[in-house]
RNA sequence: GGGCGGUUAGCUCAAUGGUAGAGCAGUGGCCUUUUAAGCCAUUGGUUCUGGGUUCGAGUCCCAGGCCGCCCA
């Protein structure tokens, strides 16, 4: 209970409802969990669809459960709009069907309210389906108002940090993450009909590999050691393979230690996938494919920028070729030359690091000449080894690796390669990326002398991919923020409420 | 990290440096088929925070918070 010190300062609105609340529980239990609903709106909607008035009197009653979002009382009946997981369905409540008791506590709801209603199936005047309410149990007060009916919450900042607002008021934010479902299902069925196993690898890493990234640092207690939350589950994976798992994919949580943007959150939802005795190209036609049965399964309406399409095939272009038609000073000879490179990086503004090779460099040009002006799906192949620490090297040209990106409009969507199996190549790879640890950049990756002794125990052939499920939904709904398409963004933490201490 | 914009009632938004307002929600009244129901009346404010300029600041200046957009 709240002290009475507490119910002064309350605003007048929450503590007009508190009262209300008060009300309930003097008329018995003030949060009662026995409603069983046996219908939903959208159910009642479909169900009834076309049916004269007889049929629908000729009905069993129907019991129905939701939140209030409107409620319209004009004398002695009254309409309310009932909001379920499905839609919405209208209640008519007339004071001479349910009485005087039951018409009064009706009046008293606040639109918020979560209630359940029983009562026949009808059609008012203007044809709406409505529930001819006969019975009406008050299940959780409100003690809060809604945002406004109309204009519903529109401040970025209250839908993100109360998602449940904006969940309930949007329905488009609704549908998002609909969408977000059926992506999510659409692509476990996918790999689960094609033989791979989900599973499930640490999070909480003693060192953390996988990707070239800054990683959130935390510590254990009961072993007194730092742990790092993971940049990647590659690793892991792969010493699934090993293992004999052959075929296994993960989506879950990654997470990095950058800033927050429109397009980057710390912690984002990840497709990975590893497949024995295939090659990269391999998993380049299976990720179109892929995209076919997302295009066609997922049901995704709103978004996806008419001018793109997803249907395969997708383009296909090289590295140092993309740079090439992107840049008139540079030609097919140069690709390989530092200083031709050099001098063409720093005319696009790239900042050249001393310690880069022509592989950083191109791929540094690529991004930035490049990247934004792939608006069809495209797939980019031929990544240089220096950029690739994990990926094989083509056996033709052992500057460049198996490996491809994938990018839709102007955004990296997909990251693929056939896997380097040979443990010495990759203890050497490991070993160059100390270096540039040593030599300050932070991204580098760690020695990772366990994973090097599983490669000694033989990994098969396997190429292995990831998709970046955020930003492919975005993709696919239009949305612009990565934080339309998170629940729960990560936002700077609210100094004012009031913490203790 | 830098630049720009925003921040006013529970929500959506107004307000030349001169009495802080409207709609919705709330409260009281009328109203037995409404659709943002309608009509009458009415309550409600730390104008994000802290300084400053001014006779007077929501408005101008400085610093900060948070959000958004753009850039690095």
């Amino acid at each position: 209970m709240t002290d009475q010190a507490d119910a002064e300062d309350e605003h007048r609105l929450i503590a007009r409802r508190r009262q209300k609340l008060e009300d309930w529980r003097a008329a018995g239990p003030a949060f009662p969990n026995d409603f069983r609903p046996d219908a939903t709106a959208a159910s009642l909607q479909a169900q009834c669809d076309g049916l004269e008035d007889e049929a629908l009197d000729s009905m069993n009653e129907v019991a129905v459960a939701g939140r209030l979002m409107a409620k319209r009382v004009m004398g002695k009946a009254s309409f309310a709009q009932l909001q379920d997981r499905t839609g919405r369905i209208q209640l008519f409540v007339q004071r001479d069907a349910v009485g005087e008791e039951v018409y009064k506590r009706f009046k008293s709801l606040d639109v918020g309210d979560i209630v359940g209603a029983t009562g026949g199936l009808m059609r008012t005047k203007t044809g709406e389906l409505s529930v001819r309410t006969t019975r009406l149990r008050p299940l959780t007060k409100s003690l809060r108002p809604l945002p406004e009916k109309w204009h519903g919450l529109t401040d970025t900042e209250s839908r993100y940090r109360q998602r449940y607002l904006d969940l309930l008021m949007n329905e488009e934010s609704r549908e998002v993450f609909a969408a977000r479902s059926r992506l999510l299902s659409v692509i476990r069925n996918y790999f689960d009909e094609r033989g791979f196993q989900e599973v499930e690898t640490p999070m909480l890493q003693a060192m953390p590999g996988g990707a070239a990234a800054r990683p959130f640092r935390t510590h254990y207690n009961a072993l007194d050691h730092d742990f790092y939350l993971r940049i990647a589950p590659e690793l892991y994976l792969k010493r699934l393979v090993v293992g004999g798992m052959d075929r296994v994919y993960e989506l879950n949580r990654n997470f990095r230690n950058e800033g927050l943007s429109t397009r980057h959150n710390p912690e984002f939802t990840m497709l990975e996938f590893y497949q024995a005795y295939a090659r990269h190209d391999d998993l380049m036609a299976l990720i179109e494919d892929l995209f076919q049965a997302i295009r066609d399964d997922a049901r995704i309406k709103p978004g996806l920028d008419p001018a793109l399409t997803l249907d395969a095939p997708f383009e296909r272009i090289t590295v140092a070729d993309a740079v090439c038609a992107h840049n008139a000073s540079v030609d097919a000879g140069q690709t390989r030359d530092v200083a031709a490179l050099t001098t063409l990086a720093e005319s696009v503004g790239v900042a050249v690091q001393p310690a880069w090779g022509a592989g950083k460099i191109l791929t540094e040009i690529f991004e930035k000449t490049v990247e934004p002006n792939l608006k069809k799906p495209t797939f980019v192949v031929d990544y240089p080894a220096e950029v690739s620490p994990l990926a094989r090297r083509r056996d033709d040209d052992p500057f460049i690796t198996e490996r491809f990106e994938l990018f839709i409009g102007g955004r990296e969507i997909a990251n693929g390669f056939s896997e380097l199996n040979d443990p010495e190549d990759q203890a050497e790879r490991f070993r160059e990326q100390v270096a540039a640890k040593e030599a300050g950049d932070d991204e580098a990756m760690y020695f990772d002398a366990d994973y090097v002794e599983a490669l000694e125990y033989g990994l098969p052939p396997t190429a292995g991919a990831g998709i970046g499920i955020d930003r492919l939904l975005m993709l696919l709904t239009g949305r612009q923020a990565i934080r339309d398409v998170l629940l729960f963004p990560q936002l700077r933490p609210r100094a004012t409420r009031a913490q203790d201490d």
